[in-house]
DNA sequence: CGCGACCTTGAAATGAATCAAGTCCCGTGG
DNA sequence: CCACGGGACTTGATTCATTTCAAGGTCGCG
């Protein structure tokens, strides 16, 4: 996150759905201008979180859906035990909190890995223009497939069997999405954590930290800490297929 | 399934919504009668599949959701190479057909893994029922949200660093399943392959092939080819927090 | 009765986890 | 402003679970 970025959100915070950068992303893609303004009534606040702030607990009881308008968070599931299981990492735009619809109460913790600011969307509310305007209702059903979808994806990269692969696919998302945000794909601010990031591909740190180290040593990255660089894509994109070279067996489901 | 089960479909495929058995599961859950009625003339059509039947396939056109009525399906995407990844196994009950909300197209192909019967729930006319009776709008938001809570369950089993703790608790969760149906949850039939099952948690066949014997040998199951039975729950329940008896590393985010 | 898909089992290879140091970085407090 | 401490990260050596490779067995079906 460029310095730069924070000071404009200062402006962005004050701004309403209707004019919002995120709009083509985020719940209202689609809607007039007359129905925008009604959404944009029952955003309440747009609160802002620090690094660790949680937005959400497992468990509690559910209020709202929540956008992301700036800075990024993550949403994971823990155990009696305590074991964690990352369940995704989200950036502007996207929205968070479906999963507490099922028996309003939500199943997972949602936290800050950075400074972010968030719309509130209550869910009352969203209920009550929903039924009045069909086109939202129908974008809203959007949105939450876009999640299943997205999820899909997710599954799709812990099932491979060789961990570059799986981590060749995480950045390779990750650069995707920060496209679709005007932002330059090629060069990833990594706000998770090593731990973060081997907990959601199922690995552990030292692996995740060593991935980093070869795929620098084979030029396709340049590792800095929190900053990384794509430096060819398309050797990213092979390991994305293949762990190395040569072809390898795969399971393909009888 | 018992052979009484397919006597019985007959009889279930000319019932109603409104006298189906699976009502508390399925889509109409907490609907009152009259509105049940109206949902039920939205029903298309009751299809039946055969075992490796296709319901719908990557890039079909949107046009229904799904339920199953009886037997079991698996959804799996695939990329260009041919590799697979299956995302869910099926039962009676379960609605299907939600990633393609997102893009009017499915992402994803669904597949009978043994003679099954569907219902046939066509959006256009969903969403007319849907907009008239805002209870139906709101249980078909709750189904989704059911869908992605259970996605979480897939990747906190795939998450797992022990292969015999995914299969246990891929086991448990079929049991819980079976009896959510009534069914009981000690005898399951394991109607998909042992591939599918390898694809669907990340392993190999080799390796669910050996932990279904030496959990047999364990005295935690006894494996008859398709049919399992769990002669031990509160062991099965031991393997699904540990690999083995002794405490081991948990990968937890910081 | 034999073929083929599915499944099981064994032996060997290997990639990731584990164990163990050590470094870097950042925030804190002197 | 610098020293300190602790968490995050990296790297190396070793262990070990799972994959890979190979072969044989079983079952259902033509």
């Amino acid at each position: 996150m460029e310095p730069s970025t924070n000071v404009l959100d200062l402006n962005l915070l004050r701004r309403s759905c209707s004019s919002c950068a995120l709009n083509e992303l985020c719940l209202p893609a689609g809607i007039g201008g007359d129905d925008l303004t009604r959404l944009d009534g029952t955003v309440k606040d747009k609160r802002t979180l620090e690094r660790g702030g949680v937005l959400y607990r497992d468990g509690d009881p559910f209020k709202a859906l929540y956008v992301v308008r700036s800075g990024s968070l993550k949403t994971f599931v823990q155990n009696e035990a305590g074991d964690t299981q990352i369940l995704g990492f989200h950036l502007p735009g996207e929205i968070i909190g479906f999963d507490a619809l099922a028996s309003n109460r939500h199943a997972s913790q949602a936290e800050a890995l950075e400074r972010s600011s968030i719309c509130e969307l209550p869910y009352a509310q969203l209920q009550q223009v929903t039924s009045e305007v069909p086109a939202l209702h129908r974008q809203l059903m959007r949105v939450i497939s876009r999640e299943v979808v997205e999820e899909h994806r997710h599954l799709v990269m812990m099932g491979r069997q060789q961990a570059q692969e799986q981590l060749a696919i995480f950045l390779k998302s990750l650069a995707d999405r920060y496209e679709r945000l005007q932002r330059d794909g090629a060069a990833l601010t990594l706000t998770m954590s090593r731990y973060d990031i081997a907990n959601y591909l199922g690995l552990v740190v030292e692996t995740v930290s060593r991935l980093f180290s070869r795929m620098e040593e084979m030029g396709v990255l340049e590792v800095n800490r929190k900053a990384v660089r794509i430096l060819r894509p398309d050797l990213l994109a092979d390991l994305c297929r293949n762990g190395h070279p040569t072809g390898s067996r795969r399971n393909d489901a009888g």
